[in-house]
RNA sequence: CGGGGCGUGGCGCAGUCCGGUAGCGCACCGGCUUUGGGAGCCGGGGGCCGUCAGUUCGAAUCUGACCGCCCCGACCA
């Protein structure tokens, strides 16, 4: 590709709505151009690195026996009817109707998709396993697109279905999609982890997600630095060792006037947070619960729902008033037992000389002992997981990070399939609905994500396998005969040799070319200028380390077939 | 949906408080010079100041409504 004659409009200033990393890059290198909020165009530089990850990906998918459909975006709405998800979906659906007012959706996944054709075609077992991916757009309303490319209402996303008989079957396809994903992701160049994720409203009995640390990550995640336990903190959970404190002080009200929050309160009696039980109020499908935490210690709402189910939601604070007869901030276990379930943290167990809410304006309460002032009804795993809490394996402190999802694996089981009538008769001539894994990629977020982790302040820095271009041939003053035809040969020679290359024929300065160069992120950049040319001399520069050489001509090839043989070797899963 | 910020040539911004000829840098076009880290000089082109309504002799500037974009939160299989 000749730069003179190509569209690659970089920018020297960054557009001002960007904020993260991979948005701003993705704008300055001429990857992709906004069109409306949560929707964008791609460009020839980034089509051609969504092109390179997509057939990573596919050939991945290949390899585990994977077959590529193309499923349609545009959907009648009664077959997200059929399974109930019209509803649950809601407002994040697209919803339009066509010339004859029916009711049509663009599709935001596709396992209805996949069932329909399922119950259509397949009617045994012998039929099965089967493996149905697909790249399609995929439309969400997302109550709010940001960070750029991810979060977005219109993205690409590789997404797969595996069909089979029973539960063995569901897990060998898992296993090979687990496989199948760890090879992606490092052939891509990024630093993944992989953790224990919530099933949430998906269903299903197991579910990973493939994760990539970074500050500009909407998912918080533990991990364990020393044995490698990794999980999402909507269900990671420390270890914990039942206290075994002995009660000394004696139980009484004290008055704490307008002092509401833990730290008000601590601050007030001269305790430290950690010392109050902090006691919260949810509205559940059985009524009423009243949650206890450890005072610095936050409720994690996901494994309240994983209990409760997903209808639990804080209670207003006109209903706690109404439930208990005191305000959010003097609330408390004791003396609430009779009223509603109480739900206590494990970490509670034991427990003595706390203080907590009185249950009555103004008052709170010293000299609580669990177990003996009160009893919970239930103990459970309520808290949300922090940094430096023991591993729940190996009692080594954990990281606790933000990371980007870029991938879920699931177990999805019959959800869809019964639902829609999906089955086949097994071997025994029984009607059982088809066993399924929902598998998926989002392919601009992936490349969002090696941005962010990728990159410098010069810039873009391509890993090989996903560089729109492995190299750039800079020719300074490329209108200078001697350079042209220099530049010229070796683009040439590099072409025949099968490099993808491009030329930056362009009359502009030198140092516009180098910057443009870094921000793109080709791999590998040779310059051709009279410095070094005339003495049979070229340079080149490794974009990933800045690593630059003047070496003779012949030995070019040499020395960056070398690179490129290292470069692609950070990204190979059979290394 | 709640809170905040912003909307002025393609991009980045000033001007708005305090109403009176719409500006700067970059980019673009032409010319000359320049050519190893986003060049210099000269000369040009390009703006319904987000939209609509109102106040006023006069509105980018004041008032109201709406639209859009970004951020935080809610939400998010």
């Amino acid at each position: 590709m000749r730069l003179s004659k190509s569209f690659t409009p970089t920018l020297k200033e960054v557009p001002s709505d960007a904020t993260v990393k991979s948005h701003k890059l993705m704008l300055r290198a001429g990857l992709v151009r906004p069109l409306m909020a949560g929707v964008y165009s791609y460009l020839p530089m980034g089509q051609l690195a969504s092109l390179k990850v997509m057939q990573i990906i596919r050939e991945e998918m290949n390899r585990i026996g994977g077959q590529e459909f193309l499923l349609p975006g545009l959907n009648p709405k009664e077959i997200w009817d059929e399974t109930g998800r019209a509803d649950n979906f809601g407002a994040e659906m697209f919803h339009l109707k066509d010339r004859k007012d029916r009711e049509l959706v663009l599709a935001p996944t596709h396992e209805e998709i996949i069932c329909s054709i399922a119950r259509n075609e397949i009617r045994s077992y012998k039929e099965l396993p089967q493996i149905w991916y697909q790249f399609q757009t995929k439309y969400r309303d997302e109550p709010r697109p940001r960070s750029g490319e991810l979060r977005t209402r219109q993205f690409i996303m590789k997404d797969a279905y595996s069909l089979d008989v029973d539960q063995a079957g569901l897990d060998e396809s898992y296993s090979k999609h687990d496989e199948a994903y760890r090879r992606i992701f490092k052939r891509v160049g990024l630093d993944y982890f992989v953790v224990r994720a919530s099933s949430g409203l998906m269903g299903g009995s197991g579910s990973e997600e493939f994760m990539v640390e970074s500050d500009a990550g909407e998912d918080t995640c533990a991990l364990c630095p020393s044995c490698g336990y990794a999980a999402n903190v909507e269900v990671a959970t420390a270890k914990f060792e039942e206290l075994n404190e002995t009660a000394t002080e004696e139980f009484k009200k004290v008055h704490t006037p307008a002092k509401k929050t833990v730290e008000e309160v601590a601050a007030f009696l001269g305790l430290t947070p950690d010392r109050f039980i902090k006691s919260l109020v949810y509205w559940t499908e059985e009524g009423p619960v009243m949650v206890l935490v450890r005072g610095d210690d936050e409720v994690n709402e996901e494994k309240l729902m994983a209990k409760f189910g997903a209808s639990v939601r804080p209670a207003e604070p006109e209903e706690v008033v109404k439930w208990v007869g005191a305000e959010v901030g003097f609330l408390g276990p004791v003396g609430n037992e009779k009223n509603m379930t109480i739900v206590a943290d494990n970490r509670l167990k034991g427990a003595k000389n706390r203080a907590t809410g009185a249950n009555e304006n103004d008052y709170h309460v010293v000299g609580v002992h669990v177990g003996e002032t009160f009893e919970p009804h239930e103990w459970a795993d309520l808290r949300l997981m922090r940094e430096g809490d023991p591993c729940s394996q190996c009692g080594t402190p954990v990281r606790v990070v933000q990371a980007i999802e870029l991938g879920h694996i699931f177990k999805l089981g019959t959800k869809y399939s019964a639902a829609m009538g999906a089955t086949v008769l097994d071997h025994n001539g029984k009607v059982v609905p088809i066993i399924m894994g929902s598998y998926g990629i989002g392919v601009g977020r992936l490349i969002a994500a090696v941005l962010e982790t990728r990159s410098d302040d010069d810039g873009v820095i391509w890993p090989c396998s996903l560089a729109p271009f492995e190299l750039v041939i800079v020719g300074l003053k490329y209108k200078a005969e001697n350079i042209k035809t220099a530049c010229d040969d070796l683009y040439e020679q590099f072409q025949k040799a099968g490099w993808s290359v491009a030329l930056d024929d362009r009359d502009v300065r030198p140092g516009f070319k180098f910057k443009d160069a870094d921000l793109m992120g080709f791999p590998f950049q040779v310059i051709v200028g009279d410095k070094h040319l005339a003495d049979g001399n070229i340079e080149v520069k490794r974009r990933r380390d800045g690593e630059k050489m003047v070496i003779q001509i012949s030995e070019l090839f040499g020395l960056l077939e070398k690179w490129k043989a290292e470069d692609l070797g950070l990204t190979d899963p059979d290394a």
